[in-house]
DNA sequence: TGTACATCAGTGAACGCGCGTTCACTGATGTAC
DNA sequence: TGTACATCAGTGAACGCGCGTTCACTGATGTAC
């Protein structure tokens, strides 16, 4: 009984060109900058027409930090999927350049996410799952490693990490990785993102000339330092 | 024939119960939405007397991001000051955690440096002076070790090192760094930076139960890293 | 030291603007019988 | 298959708001002679 729905997909589609156009006035303005009125008048539409799709502009943020997350998610994902899956050192360089080409494509996107909090806005939970996709796909690759390679788990900096890491957490999609090597890891997380908040964000500007370069310098030393190549 | 010039005075004392009010507000709301009329209000002035002290908003913003960085800088400076020249160790941990606790206490300030760039505003010049006194702050604990124990410069990693850092910047204030070291020094400020914002902005939601623990354990591997302690 | 004038801080009204959101409506598209 | 009704997308006017900035002004404070 299932007919061609017209307007279902009609629906669809125009809540794909909202966020379309959204996501094109954020990468010329910022993201507290965005007004529905704008990407109305951006549509050739009365503002309150997209009222029918996003009860208000809190919710049409949300839509677009989901879909950050989850671009930057796939992207990543994706790239790496490529890469056979016994060549860590190529999947762990493959990831992280493609986070950071992510970001440097989507400059306010990335902002959106990793940048300042929006004053007033607080993210619901749905976020929270989008957000973890680019993590967990770091996180595979160093849990590969070291189930290939066993590691017997020190119970004393087992103990000592516990204290200050959500080890369940963590060890639910990382559960080979001894808790010295997480403490690295998510060391290495950090260090990635920093550098490229950094980078965009103009702090690098008197001290780094190349930054495709020093950046596979980085992640190159982030994977020995995490014991995968 | 020095008066005593109350109006200089008064003048100066009101420029900083503007910048303190403003402040004051930074911290409740986020920087965009910071407004001349409400700064004013919370002075219980008209707006428009606002325009004697700075010629727009924009005038208003620089001048406190400039004291941001001044303020991140001069704390860090003040509380290294205090620890021994040869204690590098400490010089390290004392200078790290005040960058992070100042942050704690001046989260909109940190953001307002350190997160997202303000869209359609850019920084003039003098805010570069001020945001490297931190930086520097790092720099001279690794320089200060180095001019203690005098290490080669390898000619090779020099050249490959040249080609994506701006060495002579860098060596400005730290002459006696081996390149190699160079590396892992600007690496551990961008994870000091990193870790902070990671706090802040809330990425550490599901993985550290203990930040203050776990700093400690971040900048004292990023120490031995460096090849201070 | 006293007076005349210049400088400056702050006022209050006004400008034009763009914003988010609501509401009663029209007309086209889908559904049920 | 044809008709009557319900659903939905989009319109256009209107709301109330707070914003940055300008301007002519008043009154107090400083300066020069």
């Amino acid at each position: 009984m299932e007919k061609p729905r017209t307007r279902k997909v009609a629906r669809e589609l125009q809540i794909q060109t909202i966020k379309a156009t959204a996501r094109r006035l954020l990468d010329q303005r910022g993201a507290s900058e965005l007004s529905l009125r704008e990407v109305a008048r951006e549509m050739n539409q009365t503002s309150s027409a997209l009222y029918r799709y996003f009860a208000n502009r809190d919710e049409l943020l949300t839509a677009l930090i989901l879909d950050a997350y989850n671009d930057l998610g796939a992207s990543t994902e994706d790239a790496e999927a490529v890469v056979a899956r016994s060549n860590r050192r190529e999947r762990w360089l493959v990831a992280t350049r493609t986070i950071r080409r992510w970001a440097l494509q989507h400059p306010h996107e990335y902002a959106l996410v990793y940048g300042s909090p929006i004053p007033g806005y607080h993210a619901p939970v749905e976020t929270i799952v989008a957000a973890t996709r680019v993590t967990n796909v770091l996180g595979r690759i160093i849990n590969d490693h070291f189930q290939e390679h066993p590691t017997a788990f020190d119970p004393s900096s087992e103990k000592r990490v516990a204290e200050f890491f959500e080890l369940e957490n963590l060890r639910f999609f990382m559960p080979n990785v001894p808790a010295e090597m997480l403490v690295k890891g998510i060391g290495a997380w950090t260090q990635v993102f920093g550098f490229v908040s950094f980078e965009l964000f103009g702090h690098y500007e008197n001290s780094v000339r190349d930054f495709e370069a020093y950046f596979d310098e980085v992640v190159t030393r982030l994977g020995h330092d995490v014991g995968i190549f």
